[in-house]
DNA sequence: GTAATTATTTATCTTATGATAAAAGAATAG
DNA sequence: CTATTCTTTTATCATAAGATAAATAATTAC
């Protein structure tokens, strides 16, 4: 448990260091969990209301289009998850957070936490800087899927996120890259 | 002027309610214009250190890939526009803010208001709420990238923002749907 | 108002990806 | 260890969108 919140407190100096009265705050809004593979970590249908920081394993954002499973996204060791189009706007998600390897985590209580952003502006800054972070992942993605062919797209990711080929089912990495799995595999057999 | 910083204000408090005090403060770090269709109102290779507040009138953000002009997104009347990847980061952006049709804007120094921060929690929580209501839309924009076929995403665009459409080359149009121009008009055509 | 430029559409041909089915390979449960 | 289930690959055919070129339409400049 210590060890974990000191990872997550290593990983807020990044975008902005607290005092020990916010790092306690957070502490005490916080639990730590492990939790086994492809269990979900919140379902389809709930309004977000936990942010997660991965500090081992591997977990993705998932949806469903037309009963199709779409992957949104992976999180990997030492980042934060969360359903931010439910979280933001209060509405509930229609995504879910799935575990893809046994993973240790940290569940922020959102809620508990809106409520340190008075008490704490610090608290507030550091979740506004990891957040737009966020932020500009996502929009460096657009670019990403509307202006490269799937091949391209396969490997960039390669490129930057070999682990995930590794460590995640193909049909995943498919779904994440806009392509079917049968495409994918295509893609593959060409290299 | 007074007017078009009335309209900001308006539209602040569909975010945050502001003191008086920072509303003043925002208003010493603003400048209003007026804007001919087809300028830049920034261009491409600087670092993003102005967020712009549309209050007539439509912009875009494009950039160049391979020497194509690509369309990010577009602005309408009483909306927010920064390159957030520049803003966020310091970097300098690869994208440019052109004016399509003629625009009464304000333009808030970015680097003053982040100063205000720490004076004004209030400024802070309230750029923090509008940037992660651009986030959102941004999250569920991917959705319709990947998802949707072509002449999908067409239509809801047409359903979402009529106006656009009647405003704008189809050339940005296309770009901005993820296709080439030859092909939107064929989607067009079939309608 | 005409010429020049720019934007849009139409046509043809090519190609990447989707849909479907089936085979091969890997993981899991008992 | 074997059977069952789940994942990945391979094959075939259909289709949406790209590339290129040329024609038409709309804007803009003079």
């Amino acid at each position: 448990m210590i060890q974990i919140m000191s990872s997550l407190f290593q990983y807020f100096k990044n975008f902005n260091s607290l005092s020990k009265e916010a790092e306690e705050a957070i502490a005490g809004i916080s639990n730590t969990m492990c939790i086994k593979k492809n269990k979900d970590l919140q379902p389809i249908g709930y309004t977000c209301k936990t942010i997660y920081f991965v500090n081992k394993g591997v977990a993705r954002i998932y949806y469903h289009k037309d009963a199709i499973d779409i992957t949104e996204g992976f999180y990997f060791e030492n980042n934060i998850i969360a359903r931010v189009e439910s979280l933001f706007t209060g509405k509930p998600s229609r995504k879910a957070i799935q575990i893809l390897e046994e993973a240790e985590i940290v569940a922020i209580d959102a809620i508990a936490l809106f409520k340190l952003y008075d008490k704490f502006p610090e608290i507030e800054r550091l979740f506004r800087k990891i957040f737009e972070a966020g932020h500009v992942d996502t929009v460096n993605r657009i670019e990403g899927i509307q202006f490269h062919s799937a091949e391209e797209r396969y490997k960039a990711l390669l490129n930057e996120a070999n682990d995930v080929l590794k460590k995640v089912p193909l049909k995943y990495v498919a779904s994440y890259l806009g392509i079917t799995q049968v495409s994918l595999s295509r893609i593959r057999a060409l290299q």
